[in-house]
RNA sequence: GGGCACUUGGCGCAGUUGGUUAGCGCGACUGGUUUACAUCCAGUAGGUCAGGGGUUCAAAUCCCUUAGUGCCCACCA
């Protein structure tokens, strides 16, 4: 029997999780003989809670996963939790600054790793218990971190056998420099941010025949050469002369040189060419033979020229050599235009393209496929002894649909990302994360899965790009490299849901990795959720204070609220808008399934017998129109819902759901069936009963993907003979 | 500059492979309230599916085009 009031999840979430986790059916080495079904969890970031798009992933996640465990599936949902390197180092160094004032040099290397640690403990802490809060049924046995020693053995021996197969090189490279956080980044880390800026025209010198334009007068004093386009006519003439001049007292050499990729239409038509200090300059250098300046140093400061300027910020010096143009008469002209500058994704600082000495993922390289664990098995248009480049790898599974990216259209825009692909950049010189596992003892080099303990060695200061470490989630939480059962039993893995944000980061990286490393594929199906928007439609974010916690909505209206709230109403794949207004229709469900299971509970009759009760038991022949009726709509729904979820079609699957309910069966239904309870026709009476029972069964089955702990408290309420958890019930119609 | 999408009643959205009166939530209006539920029920109003053209026996759904909006990538020095 079900308590009088209305429902009140405060009074049972927590119980039923427990019940849940004691149970161990989150484990799927309890079911022993089903299919395996599995999907690992996008391990959220260490850097503090949970936010909304969190909770739609871990909805969107256990829906799918609940399930396939109630279909039968050997379902197997594997949590773990993401360093993220720059992201939680310079958070924690942020918070150090703001409260002690020191810096992570002033504390060292050790001690500052402490402090990370404890910091990523606490958060994970927390996060953990968000998760939970949400009903999400993970195998919390086989929990994960990115940064742990399982996973520091699995980014060794990836790296050891990139490096041997010639796909990881050190590199002497224009890099992008993050001089905020002290660090490289990838490109894919690079965001660009429009601004206003001052486009200057100019002469080096007197004596100098072509002007040249830029926004960065202070780069100029590394460059090294002046380029034009092949066919211009007014600068043909100066092709191969070399140039040496004073530019604000330092002594500059330049050579004119003849490159297609100049826009003679642009600004004078003649670039100045920065090969220390530009991506494009640098290749037009290599192309050429330039040689390469430095000017400008690790803290954004210049490193050359006169004591005025030397050891200036680059705001600064931009100034002092504006003033020495106009001084020297050889400023042209100065234009106001919008400009994109190049900030890092997570400390907003300005980044400055420096040449560096880095670690490199070649991904146009040729490679033979090896033989790999499990690896005759899989890839369907390259075998082993091919010659593929890691681009080829990522282009074909997705082309081939060995991968089905949803919705369709980001496939496409994951094949013009990969045609703009260059080489990944993965080492940074921040602390947090996986050690470059290579060493050096004067001209030798080492490269492998573990220290080496012989004297002399020194292993590479530098760390990893956090998503080489999440590029081999699927696996390396599976127990790669060694051949586990569980890697047997549940890679490649069926679904990975995540948002389109990070489709290039880790989409991306972890179909590379392991078509690569494992010869197979990660996943069969990318499900890309949106992002979540406030009521009038902007972005939920921290720095726009306009973001809710979900725990704060699970505390007011209950955790089956905020879940259904999130897929309904919902297009595949697009934007979640989240208002008040729509949580609280679905508390209001939430109450109107308690209220109508309290009705049907308490009209069972005295003695209720017939439990469970399968439809071809139900005595057919006289069932009047309205149990017909809402027998065969019943059917439907189960049909529709079945349907729209394996299509991945949440929302249609939860409005089917919640009209089928609220107005067939309560409005309509039930409705009716009170006269019949009323009678005296006991014969009659007792199919309304069993019609009642049976379809409030059918529908909480069908609800608790969507909606598990209301429906898991009722379920425990019901004269069900030998019942466990509703969670491993027969999916209807299995 | 290149690419990808979106545009459906007042608001927010669904409508997968083209096929009977285009659905849902919120809101509005009118009534009801008899074995759960006022966090309720019944009913009403409101959309020629952005504009134009095409394919078809048949289009919100496919194709072309115009306009508006959003996103991604590249980045002009």
């Amino acid at each position: 029997m079900l308590p009088p009031g209305p429902y009140n999840p405060k009074e049972h979430e927590e119980k039923i999780y427990q019940l849940w986790e004691k149970s161990g059916y989150f484990n799927p080495d309890k079911n022993e003989t089903g299919k395996s079904y599995s999907i690992v969890l996008p391990p959220p970031n260490v850097t503090g809670t949970l936010h909304v798009g969190h909770a739609l992933m871990l909805v969107i996640e256990d829906i799918l996963i609940r399930y396939h465990r109630m279909k039968g599936f050997k379902t197997l949902w594997l949590p773990g939790t993401d360093h993220a390197a720059i992201a939680t180092q310079s958070k924690v160094e942020k918070i150090i600054y703001d409260k002690e004032g020191k810096s992570r040099y002033d504390l060292g290397r050790e001690e500052f790793l402490k402090r990370i640690e404890k910091f990523a403990q606490d958060s994970h802490d927390t996060i953990v218990h968000q998760t939970k809060s949400m009903g999400a049924s993970l195998d919390w046995s086989r929990e994960a971190y990115t940064l742990d020693q399982a996973r520091n053995r699995a980014v060794n021996t990836a790296f050891k056998i990139m490096y041997n197969d010639g796909l990881i090189y050190q590199g002497d490279r224009v890099v992008n420099w993050d001089p905020k956080g002290q660090t490289t980044i990838s490109d894919d880390e690079v965001i660009y941010k429009e601004r206003e800026a001052i486009f200057y025209t100019f002469k080096y010198s007197r004596d100098f025949p072509i002007a040249i334009a830029t926004t960065r007068p202070e780069t100029k004093l590394g460059d090294t050469a002046v380029a034009v386009h092949p066919n211009d006519e007014r600068y043909k003439k100066y092709v191969g002369q070399e140039f040496d001049f004073e530019f604000c007292r330092e002594q500059v050499h330049v050579k004119i040189i003849a490159d297609e990729s100049v826009d003679p239409e642009f600004g004078t038509g003649a670039v100045g060419i920065t090969p220390a200090h530009s991506q494009i300059d640098w290749e037009i250098a290599q192309r050429h033979q330039l040689p390469l300046k430095q000017v400008i140093d690790e803290n954004a400061r210049i490193i050359v020229g006169g004591q005025d300027i030397k050891g200036k910020k680059i705001n600064e010096a931009r100034e002092i050599i504006v003033a020495w143009l106009k001084n020297e008469g050889l400023l042209i002209k100065e234009e106001n235009i919008k400009q994109n500058v190049a900030t890092a994704e997570r400390t907003g600082g300005i980044v400055e393209p420096l040449p560096k000495k880095q670690w490199f993922v070649d991904v146009n390289a040729k490679i033979k496929m090896q033989p790999r664990i499990k690896y005759e098995a899989k890839l369907k248009n390259i075998k082993v002894g091919d010659e593929v480049s890691l681009k080829e790898l990522m282009r074909s599974v997705v082309k081939s649909g060995e991968i089905k990216i949803i919705p369709e259209h980001f496939e496409k825009i994951y094949f013009h990302w990969i045609d703009n692909l260059h080489d990944w950049c993965i080492s940074r010189q921040i602390w947090y994360g996986h050690r470059i596992p290579v060493w050096y003892k004067d001209e030798e080099i080492y490269v492998g899965e573990k220290v080496s303990e012989e004297e002399g060695w020194e292993q590479d200061p530098d760390t990893l790009d956090t998503w080489f470490s999440s590029g081999l989630w699927t696996f390396s939480t599976l127990g790669w490299p060694d051949e586990t059962k569980d890697l047997k039993t549940f890679h490649p893995t069926d679904v990975l849901e995540t948002g389109y944000d990070i489709l290039f980061f880790w989409v991306a990286r972890m179909i590379l990795m392991t078509t690569y490393l494992l010869g197979e594929i990660p996943f069969r199906v990318v499900y890309l959720h949106g992002l979540i928007r406030d009521a009038e439609r902007q972005k939920m974010s921290k720095s726009k204070d306009n973001s809710v916690d979900p725990l704060h909505i699970i505390d007011e209206e209950g955790a089956d609220a905020l879940r259904m709230a999130m897929v309904f109403g919902t297009g595949q794949g697009n934007d979640v808008v989240m208002s008040p207004d729509k949580v609280i229709a679905q508390k209001k469900f939430a109450n109107k399934i308690w209220n109508a299971s309290k009705f049907v509970l308490n009209n069972l009759g005295e003695k209720f017998e017939f439990m469970v009760v399968a439809i071809h038991e139900l005595s057919l022949q006289n069932q009047n129109s309205d149990d017909k009726n809402i027998l065969e709509k019943l059917n439907q729904t189960i049909a529709g819902v079945t349907k729209n979820l394996d299509n991945f079609m949440f929302h249609e699957a939860a409005q089917e759901i919640y009209q089928f309910f609220w107005h067939d069966f309560c409005d309509v239904y039930i409705e009716k069936v009170k006269l019949r309870l009323n009678s005296n026709d006991a014969a009659d009476k007792k199919i309304a009963q069993e019609i009642l029972y049976f379809v409030l069964l059918q529908c909480l089955k069908l609800l608790h993907p969507f909606m598990p702990f209301i429906t898991e408290v009722i379920y425990q309420n019901l004269p069900e003979k030998n019942k466990e958890n509703l969670m491993i019930e027969n999916w209807p119609g299995v």
